[in-house]
DNA sequence: AATGCACTGCACTGTGTAGTGCAAGTTTGA
DNA sequence: TCAAACTTGCACTACACAGTGCAGTGCATT
């Protein structure tokens, strides 16, 4: 019983494989189906038996990613220790998930070809938007608490994002041999930051 | 005289110009020589006595809004108050030069043509990277004074930008319609972050 | 052996597009 | 008025690419 199905899916899985190593860094616009195929080992027809069109092929590859993607931040991970571990479990998580090249590829790909498909935007962002919520639902906690003094947790989560991204993700995107200050460093910076802005005045540094 | 030489120039004017319109708005790939063409009221033709290719198009149209980019921190800005005033003038304005959406259309353009084209990215970066040094030399003047205390005044620049463009930019590049927090909100609150992190202890609010 | 299914290879259509050649018209400066 | 330079419109080449049709092949289950 392998085959009728393990075959349907083993050749969708090669195209879908080869979708994501091929678009993600050259971009939709940037492979034809012929290296699609080559680089799936399979035959050009293939892809049409198994997907409507080329978009569909960047649709399922883009399902695959973000299925991934939703699990970088394991649920529970609030009540893993205080406030600073915390935020140092999720500084860490953010900055290890988009550590791989792959991941400033499906940026590049997600600002560069939404233009020509808007869904990327929607399918990306409905991935990454509860990420951002989540967390700010967790600083408003804590303002609850008391552990925590965010009057705007939605910006608050923005800025300890920014100071993630900014010494690290902005100068991966526009020069890839920049060599970058190390990633803990930027972890520990960041929370020690954003602990000095919103901890409580009796409980600051 | 107008004319032996202005002819030339405004027919290469109202290129690059259509150029600007058009690339910023649907990249490089997305807009045919034909669109240009009518969108700069001029003849197809006339685009290939005035350049050599589209991607000369491209390359002039970058040089012109480089050279707008190059204008937005005048210089001796460093010197217009203490440390806390320039700082605060230094966010205004990296927010209001990153404002108009012409500047998402040219992070996209960058960020998607450069896979075809890898010399945008050199292009842009070296606009770019001349602010972030003279700013992160600034810091850095500021600590030898005793005004700041940035061990690694890069780092810190980083870090800057990225609390100002967390909030600002990112949402607009994801989601044209998110609502943003007002810009002097993000500016007062990065400059107080900021300096909470890299005031020296004796000057700390 | 026979049936069904997916895979293959190839030829083909259709389309969009960059870039060229050319002949005629128009503007500009002398 | 003349000539040079710039512009225009049109036809044309060359090419890359998405997608289709079809006849044949290999393979697994029955």
């Amino acid at each position: 019983m392998a085959s009728l199905f393990s075959n349907r899916v083993t050749s969708r899985d090669a195209i879908v494989g080869a979708a994501e190593r091929l678009f993600l860094k050259r971009g939709f616009g940037g492979v034809s189906m012929d290296e699609l195929a080559e680089d799936a080992g399979v035959a050009r027809r293939t892809l049409y038996n198994q997907f409507a069109s080329k978009e569909d092929i960047l649709r399922e590859m883009l399902l695959r990613v973000s299925a991934r993607i939703g699990n970088v931040l394991p649920p529970g991970i609030e009540t893993q220790g205080d406030a600073e571990d915390v935020l140092h479990l999720i500084a860490r998580a953010v900055l290890s998930f988009q550590a791989p090249d792959e991941y400033v590829g499906l940026l590049r790909m997600t600002v560069a070809d939404s233009r020509q498909f808007p869904w990327i935007t929607t399918a990306f962002e409905s991935v990454l938007k509860p990420y951002l919520e989540r967390f700010a639902r967790y600083l408003s906690h804590l303002t609850s608490l008391g552990a925590l003094d965010c009057p705007d947790p939605l910006l608050a989560a923005q800025q300890f994002l920014g100071l993630l991204n900014g010494p690290t993700l902005w100068p991966r995107i526009f020069n890839p041999e920049s060599e970058l200050a190390s990633l803990d460093t930027v972890v520990k910076e960041t929370v020690q930051i954003f602990l000095m802005r919103y901890a409580p005045p009796h409980a600051r540094p």
